[in-house]
Parts: C-alpha cells; structure tokens; sequence
DNA sequence: TTTAATTGATCAAAATATTTGAACTATGTA
DNA sequence: TACATAGTTCAAATATTTTGATCAATTAAA
C-alpha cells in the first residue's frame, strides 16, 4: 500500500505549472518534453489519476491536479527544508539551542547578539527562558538549556565550561520615604528585622535550592524576577539587596536610597556557563561572543568600548 | 539547488529503523540487502552527510541520521495522505465540506448524521456553523458552505437544491410571572407593545436582511441564536414567538406559557438546501440521508419511526 | 484562409539507474 | 577457535528514464 508519489513528479508538477507548459517545464529542468510527459503520464498512471485535461491542446490542472500540486509543494519546502537542516547539523550547528538568561543580566545586549546569530544561522531555532539564581545552574545540569548567561557563583558540580563575565555590586535599597531613611547609619540588622524583605524566588527545580543570603526567620514577599523585586522596593512593600547596576536610575532620581549596613554584603561573580559536552557551533558561537563582553559595576553586561 | 532526499529513500530509511538491520528492512521491501546499502550510500553521498555510523558491525543511525529519519516520517505520512486524499477526491468526495445549521434546528441528529460521516469518510474535513434565518441563505449563496440545514423559507434566488423537511409552528410565550399571563386572551397587539421584544439578530450579510416578522417601533433585545431567546424569555426579559418544538419541556415545567393572540402567525417552512452545482459525494450523502428524516411539529428534527 | 510555430503524445533506441547474487570483511557469539 | 550475522563491494542483469524523431492538434501570424 505505497504511495506512488515521487520528490521528482512533484518537482515536475511544480515546474510545468509555474512555466505555464511542458515544455518551458523541460527546459527549466534540463529535460526533453517527452522526458516531462512520461513522468506525468506515470504518475497519473501510478495514482490512478488524471491530473492534466487533455481536452484542449495546452494542458490544464484538474482540480486533483491542483491539490497534488499545491499540496505537493509543502512537501517539496519541507524536503528542502530537511536538506539544509542536514548539512547545517552535520556541518556542527544544533537545530535548536536553548539560552537561559538569569533575570539578573540586563537582557539587550544578549538580544542584539540573538539577532546577530538569527542572521548567520536563520535555521538554528533558538529558545529562550529566564530563570533565577540557582535556577540557571540547575536548568544547565537537567539539559533543560544549552547555555546559561548570568550564571551566578561557582557551578554546583563538575561538566561545565565557564567564563567570569565580572562582579555584580549588591546594595541595600529601601524606597525614598520608609522608615529605615530616617535611622543612622550604619544600620543594625536588629532594625531590618522589623520590615519584610522582598526575595526573588529561586526556580531550581532539580538542584538544592541555595538561599539568597538574606536573613532567616522574617516575614518575605516572594517575586519571581528581578523586575518584580526593584518594583516592589520602589512601591516599598519590603527591604533586600539589589544589583548595584539595575537601579542606577532609580538611586538617581531618588525612587530608592542606598542604606549602609553595619554587615556589608561581598559582591558575586557572574558569569556565562554550557555543558562540556556541549560542541555545537552555535553554543560556541554565542560563547565566543561573551567573551567579548565584561560585566561592569556601573552599566551591566556589554561590549567595552 | 535540489535537495536530494527521495521518497524511496526515506522509505527505507524508515524500514531499516523499524525492522532494525539493513538484512531486515531489505526482506520488508523485497529487495536484497546490497540494494538497501546502494539506496543509502547513494544519499549519503548525494547529501555529502554519513547517515550511519558503520565503526562497528551493526550500523547505527548518526545524530543527521536520526533527523532524517524523524522528519522525513513526517514527509511519508504527508505523501500517503496526499494520495489517498487525490483518490478520494477523484472519486468526488469533497476535501472539505462546510455544513451551515440554522439556530432553530435541534443539532443532535445532524451530530449523529456527522459522526456517521466521519467514519465513512474520515478525510473529509467537515466544518460546522451556525447562523440565523436568512444567514444560512446567505451563506449557502456566498459559497460560505455547502449545504444548509434548516433554511427558513423559499430560497432567495435561483440555482439552490431544496428539501423540504416540515413545519415550523411558532408560540408566543412569555415567562410564567410574565404580566401580560394575567391579561384576557386573546391578547391585541397594542397590549404587546409595552413590553420589550427579544428577536434573533439575522446574521447575514450579503442578501438584504429580512425581518423576523416582528412588530417594528418597540424596544428589543437582540439575541444570535434561538437558545439565547429562549433563556431571554424564560428571564422575562421580553417576549416573543418561540418555535413549539424547541420549548416544550419549558412549558410543561410552567417555566414559560403560551399566550394566544389576536393575530396567530402562520406555521414556516423550513428545508435543507444546497447549491446545484455541489456535485460533490458529501453533499449527496447528507442530502440523502437528510430526505429521510422529517422536520416534527413536536419533537423537531428525526427520523421516523 | 493558409502558413508557420507551438504544444504535447508516442515510440523505439540509447543512456542511466537500480537490483541482484556471489564473494568478501568485520564483528560478535557459541 | 570456529561460526553465524551484518553490511559492503562489484560485475552482470534488469528496469527505468531520457532522448530524438515523428505526429496530431491548436494557436498565432501572414
């Protein structure tokens, strides 16, 4: 019970029809007209089928003609299609390459590179997730992503390759008008103790979960981001640390305030971060890319000037 | 710039996968085992892309390999769709079929008609809508669909295949604590005005609209199907004509009373339709099986005991 | 209207492509 | 170690496709 259809008889149909005839047909394939009324005849044979009305002498799709026709040439993309993909795999590029940003790294330089590599390398499919803290580690090591930009500390085990993008500056920020402007610093941790602290909720899933490093036993509002978090400092719904570069505007026009602590915080290294085994061209190409970027304390990830 | 993958290729592809050996995909396809080889080592070459990893004696499928023969399943299904879809079509059943039902009909025997199709003739894509009253003309006329259920009257032009299935015989009716269920029967047209009428908004859109039959210069409250003024009405939210067969059980349970009027409204007509020029074998089928079945004054649209 | 040009079909011969079967190599198994 | 199994290679056999010449039906041009 096979299909008698061909890449070839589809091609064939293909060409006669956006020649307008046979024979434009033949020569566009290279072919002597007889060669495309035998590929024709046989396919309708083997189908069972007339897909030309010999009525007239110019020769007319029927309106199965036209469906194996139209429908012949999604197959005929998609084969195509394959064929690239193909040689695009073999040549080393994955088919599709997964990219976890953590939600700490100002995200425009990474679609500028995105943009980039969609240019070189259109038929690579590429994902993008973000995630938090561990999250990023844990997405890495479960092969839930390829690479990982902004993974924050050391990596959790062993299989990774790895480059320290910089240091990332903490700062305790509270909004303009809480409390906590009006005491002296610095301040107490006995005096945080009495604001809930806003944390980012880490979305490891697989990995022990690490702690943000902020202090136990309080009352917490979880976000998911850090977007979510420097919005909630803003609106001054709780206290915590925040990356030094996110909030730079907002310190300026005097939406949050930088508090000194009596216990300061030391800033964390971040960096980008893929699988040993990872070979890909494309995750080599984006590594090569950030290898070029630093992570300044004042601006976040990008390219030196 | 062609791509070389042939069907027959990715055929045995499939069978050296499936079957597990070359020796054995060669005894599925009745050749020889040096014909599989051929047909492979002939793509591999053509695509400049090693298929199988030949370093031990039992060939295994390549990374390249593996998505060659995962797409190009998806290439196969797509060609013996394609091809029983061209038999099916030059048999005369329709790739697609588009089948208006008209808001007063009861659907569930056309379900049950459509489920019967479906298994007959499971490549025909049915489509189903809904419109009102003259809007099943309309879409008939338009080539909107192939076949209306429950058209409403006389067809607008010419060119239409028409079955009359029976009478439609409409109610006035009001909720059961309606104001007007204490009012003298028959009851005059001036005592209607007072209250809103809920009417069924015609859905065309091509054809001029035509009325449904109401008294115009009243406040209305417009619906899109049958059920919804059934629901308006039981509500009180306004009154109007019902057809019988639709709210029987209403009013039995009392939820909704029929009122007689100075005026009654003559019993409609209403028919399946469908173009003349639908030659199609779904077309026919359903006429055919909807010539048996008749349109009840009591319990709709079934077929006879 | 007649003529010339074009379109597609048909057919035998020629050119290609595929399949076969025997011989061979490498690998895993008794 | 010998044996069986899996896949490859190669020349010969077979099948398929392409070609080129010829024909009939249309269409465009004279």
């Amino acid at each position: 019970m096979y299909s008698p259809i061909t890449i070839d008889a589809l091609r064939t149909l293909d060409a006669i029809d956006r020649r307008r005839s046979f024979a434009a047909a033949a020569e566009e394939l290279y072919r002597v007209p007889s060669a495309i009324s035998y590929t024709i005849s046989k396919l309708e044979e083997d189908l069972g089928v007339e897909l030309f009305d010999r009525s007239r002498r110019k020769a007319e799709l029927t309106a199965v003609g036209r469906l194996i026709l139209e429908q012949g040439r999604q197959i005929l993309v998609a084969t195509e299609e394959l064929t690239a993909l193909a040689k695009q795999t073999d040549e080393g590029w994955e088919t599709e390459l997964r990219i976890c940003i953590d939600s700490l790294i100002n995200c425009e330089p990474v679609y500028d590179l995105i943009e980039q590599f969609q240019k070189l390398q259109p038929r690579t499919e590429l994902r993008l997730t973000e995630e938090v803290l561990g999250g990023s580690w844990d997405a890495l090591n479960s092969e839930q992503c390829d690479l990982v930009i902004g993974a924050e500390g050391d990596p959790p085990s062993q299989g990774f390759g790895i480059h320290l993008l910089g240091q990332v500056e903490f700062v305790f920020a509270v909004s303009a008008s809480h409390p906590l402007t009006d005491m002296q610093q610095p301040i107490s941790l006995q005096a945080i103790q009495d604001y809930p602290t806003v944390v980012v909720t880490d979305s490891s899933r697989y990995l022990p979960v690490r702690s943000t490093g902020l202090l136990d036993g309080r009352s917490r509002i979880a976000v998911s981001s850090i977007e979510h978090k420097i919005a909630a400092q803003i609106r001054g719904l709780g206290v915590g640390y925040l990356p030094k570069f996110r909030i730079k505007k907002e310190l300026e026009e005097g939406k949050l305030k930088q508090l000194m602590l009596a216990e300061t915080r030391s800033p964390r290294s971040i960096s980008i971060a893929w699988r040993n085994t990872s070979k890909g061209k494309g995750v080599q190409w984006f590594v090569s890319q950030l290898r070029q970027m630093v992570f300044d304390q004042d601006s976040g990830l990008q390219r030196p000037k």
